[in-house]
DNA sequence: TGTACATCAGTGAACGCGCGTTCACTGATGTAC
DNA sequence: TGTACATCAGTGAACGCGCGTTCACTGATGTAC
């Protein structure tokens, strides 16, 4: 009884989606600082008051962009992690495929990955609904370490003792089990593997990398290495 | 006679830096894709159009603001680097100030990092003058990496023989005698310092960092050895 | 199965607002003789 | 030193535009009896 729907909730599901996907659209045109409800509507041949149906404020669609943004990128990492888990990989060649597939998925949606990872949107602030999404990335990012340490096959990375108290509580809180050495190097490779796929994509690089796919390749495997993941 | 000039050229310059004043402080409240002229005018009791004196267009103003924070985070890092050069710290101890210093630019000023940093303001497009202006921070690091390796004191980091041209390519570019695998480092590292930053910055770290100091040391730590430079 | 009523998507006008840029103008400052 | 003219900063009105949000409405879809 959840699979059938009057034709109303259909068409709701359907124009919701259609909403987003062309607020997509003006995302890529005009950056989310300037993205408006009555050029969505505008596009889709609809009067600006009708949005009002299917999102409360310009704000509440922002937040569902961003929700689906997360959910997308983090979709694909898993993937990448699970295809290259389930052909026998070991945890570094994993490690370097989860990169490589976040720098996919940011070319391929250049405005929503600046829209979750680029300068926060004036005026706006993220709800909590927001978190969980978010997170997916990191968790692929910790399974990968994980399976290694618990293969015995991950070397520590030096820990200054004054951060010691730190990595434990983040180890307790998101990695339960992984040294704290281990967990504070994969924070810091996660924002470095951000800040690697935001200079190509915010155009950084231009001028200066050439071979950006063989260089990001390159510096993936450096932040594998940052995590004490063996190089074989 | 370059000194003292008319009473007329003295308020240009007076004024041109006040309307720059202003807009910054307009791009902390509003974000560089909001900032208008006529709010800038408001803010400074003058009519919208006066501006024009000053500013040909909205871009020619950020390209301005552009430019200034540019300068301004360049010499940031080049004098943090000079005073602990003078200090006489290892080229190890010399790159963390300079990394510390970006940190503490950026910190201190959120809204022009994220205008040089962050994702590219939208149908805006930076013209060939930032260029110059925006290589600073990268000429302090690879001054620092120069200083080590002509004091022989540098190791090598692996770099695959795919990217050998490549990083033969940069190196000659941008930091000629230095060996390529230690430049495809340094340009890898340059990006990975501004995920840090900008992960702080833009809220990443929000319930996950805490003790934000400490944890950025360390990873400029790691990233002074990713590019060679040696423990001591 | 048919009818009366409730629900809800979408309309169109209106609200008050802000924007970049142009233009003819005024009046003060600077310059040449 | 004084006068006539040129330069230029700043004014105020106007251009045409887009924005988010509200509200009373119409007409189609769904529901209860």
């Amino acid at each position: 009884m959840n699979t059938v729907r009057g034709a109303r909730e259909r068409a709701r599901i359907e124009v919701t989606a259609a909403i987003k996907d062309e607020a997509r659209r003006r995302l890529a045109a005009e950056g989310a600082a300037k993205l408006s409800l009555r050029a969505v509507a505008r596009e889709l041949g609809m009067v600006s008051s009708a949005l009002y149906r299917y999102f409360p404020s310009r704000d509440e669609l922002l937040t569902a962009l961003i929700i689906d943004a997360y959910d997308s990128l983090g979709a694909a990492a898993e993937q990448a992690d699970a295809r290259a888990h389930a052909a026998g990989a070991p945890p570094r060649d994993r490690w370097i495929a989860a990169c490589e597939a976040v720098r996919a998925w940011a070319l391929e949606h250049p405005h929503e990955y600046a829209l979750v990872y680029g300068s926060p949107v004036p005026g706006y602030s993220a709800p909590a609904d927001t978190i969980g999404p978010a997170s997916r990335v990191g968790n692929v990012l910790i399974g990968i370490v994980r399976a290694a340490f618990e293969g015995r096959g991950l070397a520590l990375p030096p820990l200054p003792p004054a951060l010691g108290p730190e990595a434990g509580r983040m180890a307790a809180e998101f990695a339960e089990g992984l040294p704290p050495a281990v967990v504070a190097a994969l924070v810091a490779a996660w924002a470095q593997l951000a800040g690697l796929v935001s200079f190509e994509l915010f155009g950084q690089f231009q001028g200066v990398v050439e071979e950006r796919s063989a260089f990001f390749t390159h510096a993936a495997g450096q932040l594998a290495h940052g995590v004490g993941l063996p190089a074989v």
